[in-house]
DNA sequence: AGACATTTGTACGTATGTATT
DNA sequence: AAATACATACGTACAAATGTC
């Protein structure tokens, strides 16, 4: 049935065509969509997201960039990635 | 008198208050500008970039980055970065 | 004031993959 | 087949700004 599971749960595979940068990505596009967290509200740092996938920081901050030219984040200066507003 | 060359013969000065990537992104805008390159011709490559000014390929990565959203050159995988047409 | 932890920013080097020439 | 060039990913280190105590 179903393929990856795109939560909290989710995990890269490294083996997968999708590098690794975009399953993350598509992950978090999941997570900010389902509500996990809030507009305006900072999703998890960038060291979080290392431990809870187990990938390079460097790869967590190809991601984010790739979510802030989608719009859906952005991110403040040693304050955090926040979820952007609807609109 | 002058500041900073900004030709191919300009270093990269890591000590300077302007990081390392962003002294890279002006030397080679004066360059563009000063017709070194011409439109739809590749630039130096990453690596030769890289001899050129004795800094990290992830460094003149970012630089390219930067060059791309300003809208001066544009990314051709496997190819080159190549200069953008005016207009 | 000062110390401290947290978080993002920058930079390095290395390795491997993939497409083009 | 080989060389070239960009793409991705890893790990490490230090800097700078922020927030808290």
């Amino acid at each position: 049935m179903q393929g990856e599971p795109l939560g909290p749960e989710a995990e890269i595979d490294h083996d997968a065509p999708l590098v690794p940068y975009r399953q993350l990505a598509q992950i978090l596009t999941a997570r900010i969509h389902r509500g996990d967290w809030q507009p305006d509200r900072p999703i998890a740092s960038e060291n979080q997201l290392v431990q809870e996938y187990g990938i390079a920081r460097s790869t967590v901050r190809r991601t984010i960039a790739l979510l802030v030219e989608d719009g859906l984040v952005y991110v403040v200066p040693h304050r955090g990635t926040f979820v952007q507003k609807p609109e």
